[in-house]
DNA sequence: AATGAATGAGGATTCATTCAT
DNA sequence: GATGAATGAATCCTCATTCAT
């Protein structure tokens, strides 16, 4: 999740979102840090100005991984169709492979503590740009309501975060099943004709 | 918002959930929650027993009054859509007119520092019941598709939360007709005929 | 010393001062501070808002205090000459009486961690001003040659600080005697009539 | 003003004595020293074994370069009035012209940071000793009143020096008529055939 | 009930110093 | 000789909590 960063930094990174997760942004001390990622207090001041800094990092840094995953394998020469379900499995996928760093972003996107520079810097890097597109594509094909793009990604992503935080949290189990009929229950909601037009 | 309480633990309630907003758990502390409020810290301890319990009774009213928010008007008699119009909007309505409960929902549901028995007793007064009773009866109509009501509650509330988390923080506008062309949407996601049947 | 603090306060600037003329600022940490003195901390926390504020209440409080001392007695109806012998032996008197205080002036008084604002404060409050008026009555009576007052105050200051110096730290014995005799040299340094007797 | 040092050591020293000055040596860190001076803390330990190392190497260096200051150009052949004249004008020259030297004695003299050794050393190798044998001259010729002439070097020091410190501080201006004025007060402080003039 | 002074463990961060390269 | 990454004890300061009034 961190290859762009050296081993000092990863150690630092991996072992901060363990705890954050695990024991709250309240309870992650830097000792803590220090002993869990077996770097020295001193020495992760050499790589991070303050812990402010590394959770900044960190948000950024799955931000743009989790851009990267989610789309992984959107191939031009495929249909609307065919992206769209492969870009919602690969969300639900992401929530299911990479919980933490999943509910990191879930918990701290609306926190003060992430400077709004980090959000504009992981927004770019992240999936909204890429995704906004291929749902003006299906617009435009005529396969869509006629909505604002970035509000009906924005809305799709909210039904499936939640049913991983449900999965994640409530124990509600998210079978591939259910996946599938929800991604279609999504694509429902904003096409014009019902159904998978197969 | 904190009607059941009295007067101290109302301005205490309030104040917190303020600077939680504004500045963080970590940046929330007793003192400051003290000046803020008018309460001087000793007599915060005469109601409250400790820090953690301030948080999670904040977390418990907000989500007993969202409950009640979002399930007020909702007759009887009327019909499934009806009143599956009527919630969606008084959820849109509560992000709106209450965003800082909003936000710390939000925020703090997936939070360790919220206790797992807060969870539960703020999950049987919300209104997550409710809204699946009616969908359960809208299954029974033959009106949704057959899939778990909890599920597609779930699912319908990430939606009307993205939208909202949209509104509040990445500027996108949600107007009167946003909302209602987003509620038809959720509607058209699982129903089986498209469109409302008017 | 410090009579215009309450209890706390007097416990850490007593503390703080010898601390300092100990140990160096360096070596005197607020950890020092509160074990030696008594105060916890937190608590010491509570009526300075920083170290730094400590430092340099403790410079005002001991300026001001050296100002009333020296200033002693000195009565209007008294010559000239009789309320410059009172002045000189003040100073020299609170330097015996008062080593620590005396000291840190001297240590600190050009040191950054002292800010402008108290040097300022202690200034007003301080001896210099009442010496001053005290040299030109001098040289309008035609007793003191025709030079800047407080010139003459800042150099006859150093002589007796110096000589203090000495007796503290050299080990020169500073006798009743040697003081009579400075104070005289001091007087005879600006008196009238006087030239390189060539 | 570290000519015996080789490069390193006297960037170091430079360095550190303006950090010392402009900062207060609690701040002046090591690491600040090695980005300041352009030598890497590993290298700094290389030539020094510690802070405190520098600290008192600075103090020594500073005192001996002082003492060559002001013992320079007195010359055995002029009468004691010219060396006594020359001495003090020299200090005052090597006060405006190497003022963060003057300052860095003036307020390290008192401190436990610098070690008896190292002050015994500087004092050796200072300008007291031939100073208050030009004072000694001055009493065996008849020309001065009977005081220890280590005595009124120390006076007189004290004079100047605080001249100097108002000139560096406070703004008094030094101008040449000035420091001539002050130094002949000096003279005719323990000149003979004085007294108070009643 | 109400106050706010007092506590001291624990927080983030810095620092002199070491050591592998 | 020279570098600067690494160490971890020590620094200043904050904080939840208690308690005398």
């Amino acid at each position: 999740m961190f290859e762009r960063y050296n081993k000092v930094q990863q150690a630092v990174l991996e072992t901060t979102l363990h705890l954050i997760i695990d024991k709250e942004l309240q309870a992650t001390s830097m000792s803590l840090i220090a002993k869990n990622s077996g770097v020295s207090t001193g020495n992760i001041y050499h790589y991070f100005s303050s812990k402010e800094d590394i959770i900044n990092e960190l948000y950024k840094a799955i931000v743009l991984f989790n851009g990267e995953f989610v789309t992984r394998d959107l191939h031009d020469g495929d249909t609307v169709q065919a992206r769209f379900r492969r870009a919602w499995k690969n969300v639900i996928e992401l929530g299911k492979k990479y919980p933490n760093g999943f509910r990191f972003i879930e918990q701290y996107s609306f926190s003060p503590y992430i400077h709004e520079a980090s959000k504009l810097e992981a927004y770019k890097g992240g999936w909204c740009g890429p995704l906004a597109s291929l749902y003006e594509e299906a617009v435009h094909q005529g396969l869509f309501i006629d909505m604002e793009p970035r509000m009906m990604v924005q809305m799709h992503y909210g039904s499936i975060v939640y049913l991983l935080k449900g999965h994640l949290q409530q124990h509600m189990e998210l079978t591939d099943n259910v996946a599938e009929q929800t991604i279609l229950a999504c694509w429902n909601a904003v096409s014009k004709e019902k159904g998978w037009n197969e």
